[in-house]
DNA sequence: CTGAAAGCGCTAACAA
DNA sequence: TTGTTAGCGCTTTCAG
């Protein structure tokens, strides 16, 4: 039997239907302390009814939404899926629901997004900034909404925030593949002003400082800009490339096609080590090492960070940092060792 | 300079900053008509209060919420993160936000979910249903929320959906097997109760039913049981299977990491074709050929017949079907088509 | 074209 | 414990 939206049943309905004031009806409603029977007779009105509470009738009230915002550069990324996924377990436990939100990576959607989701009341935000070079939208946030980011940290924010051993991942996958003999080592990035891609070179380079040797770093803007031809040109030709460390899930991928298209599979001709692991990156032949992060964790740490603050918890800022694991397979020169 | 949340400016407020009344000031937040003059003053209020509209408030009023709500059994799944993304872009364009939440292909969980969001008066739904034997929710929907399914479809429900080709999609891809002089073909599938499952089989039986030879159905209640022993079991001691084909993403990833750990190379000792495509299919050794099924203009379509509908559109449910396209590289037994 | 006033569904003083 | 009564911020009759 459906319910009609436009005469769903109100509380005051029910409250009616119980014989009880309408404040009873809304105690009973909240759990608060009322009369046994009452709480029986009003209970058994919502059945009937079929009652739902109007949340936003609530949240008006309230103040409040019981709904977080999320905001990610991209989806389609799994890396983000999984912590988009893990975000919005963590809300439904706590009986929130996630506002989820893509910027495509451009700090201007970015926040006008964020002004969209602050006009909604969200009652916290997370967010994988767009641009980490400063702080760019913590302006927007009305007093009391609370944001943690992750993945990206920001410059200048005093925002809880989740991230992963950036720099010791690349630092490890860096002397991993010197270890291996490998010395005109490329480290491929992109989008040089995000914090991830700025932390993944400087343990890249740290690595090679360590090892005396030259670093070879080659980053584009814009993933767009990542084609067979800037390989080939900036990459082999300029950089004499005889090991490849790609800094994430896109590079990696790009980078593989590119490499197909100049006649060189990776981890055959090219050693090659990525930021980011995947479904069937054990598959790929040679299998794809890589330096795996906790994206799951990821999420649900941001989210755990996000709802105490909520509660109302500590004031001083928080910066969690995950382990990344080096998982070896086979791409960067070993051999069956899975 | 942030906005204290406790104390945002409202729509009072601008109106007495703009010294109009408060009908002046709402007047011209929803760009009624009103004096020229009035306008900018109010205009110019809100600027420098920087006041925003709490859409709870203005929802509670106007009985909708511009939200829609958006769920799905596994985020994780490129495909399903691609339609995400997708519905999430025509809602913006549209002026609405998308509330996502995740069933886990657990119908007590959609239910749930369901309640939540109609709860949080949502304007409309999107849904890929976690069970498509019955129509298990509409009876959830209060009359003037609409629903479009997509991906699966609904026995005996009156929503529209999009959903694609499935059929078409395994005939074709078996047919082009059995082009290959395969003949104990096996189809390899998972949750026979959705939609999607019973289409697929439907189709790749038919093919073989064309071709004359027996039909080799292995199907699983759910991915968890999809081991390399059952593989081996089911697939290749009983079904002498020649090749294989994967009925959806998680199979094929599945299938993959089975074969190998029963020493077989997927492509290569046994040719395979995989419904859904996905990232670095193509890089695969062999490529994988695959049944590509177009996500974001599923999602994107979804989203544009729930708006239709929102706008006060047509009354009869409409089904839109999207084509699937097969893929041939080189697993089915083709070498380097591409 | 504009203003006063009444609510949308709910919660929270404040009394009783 | 309960009921009465204001609102939360906005839209919208209904007069002016």
């Amino acid at each position: 039997m459906a319910i009609w939206k436009s005469q769903a049943p109100t509380l005051l309905d029910v409250a009616r239907l119980a014989d009880v004031s309408l404040k009873t009806a809304s105690r009973v409603l909240n759990n608060a302390r009322v009369n046994e029977d009452k709480v029986i007779r009003v209970k058994a009105a919502m059945e009937r009814l079929g009652y739902r509470p109007n949340e936003l009738a609530r949240g008006l009230k309230a103040q409040r939404s019981a709904a977080i915002g999320m905001i990610v550069p991209n989806l389609s990324d799994p890396f983000t899926a999984n912590a988009v996924n893990a975000v919005q377990e963590v809300a439904r436990a706590n009986g929130f629901v996630v506002i989820l939100a893509s910027s495509g990576g451009d700090v201007d959607v970015e926040r006008s997004e964020i002004v969209s989701l602050v006009g909604r009341q969200i009652d916290g935000l997370i967010v994988a900034p767009a641009d980490s070079r400063k702080d760019s939208f913590s302006d927007l946030l009305p007093n009391g909404v609370h944001a943690v980011t992750f993945d990206q940290q920001l410059r200048n924010a005093d925002l809880d925030s989740v991230t992963v051993t950036n720099r010791r991942g690349t630092r490890e996958a860096t002397a991993h593949l010197l270890g291996h003999g490998l010395k005109r080592i490329v480290a491929i990035g992109a989008r040089p002003h995000l914090y991830t891609c700025r932390e993944r070179v400087a343990g890249y380079r740290a690595a090679m400082k360590a090892a005396g040797i030259e670093p070879r770093v080659c980053l584009v803007d814009h993933e767009g800009m990542l084609t067979p031809a800037w390989l080939k040109d900036q990459v082999f030709d300029l950089q004499q490339a005889d090991a490849i460390l790609s800094l994430n899930w896109v590079c990696t991928i790009l980078s593989l096609r590119g490499l197909r298209e100049l006649g060189k599979t990776a981890g055959r001709d090219v050693p090659m080590l990525s930021f980011d692991d995947f479904d069937l990156a054990d598959m790929l032949t040679p299998a794809l090492s890589v330096v795996k992060q906790p994206a799951e964790m990821l999420g649900r740490e941001a989210a755990t960070l996000l709802f105490e603050r909520l509660k109302g918890g500590r004031v001083e800022p928080r910066t969690l940092v995950l382990p990344t694991s080096l998982i070896l397979r086979e791409s960067c020169g070993c051999r069956s060792l899975s």
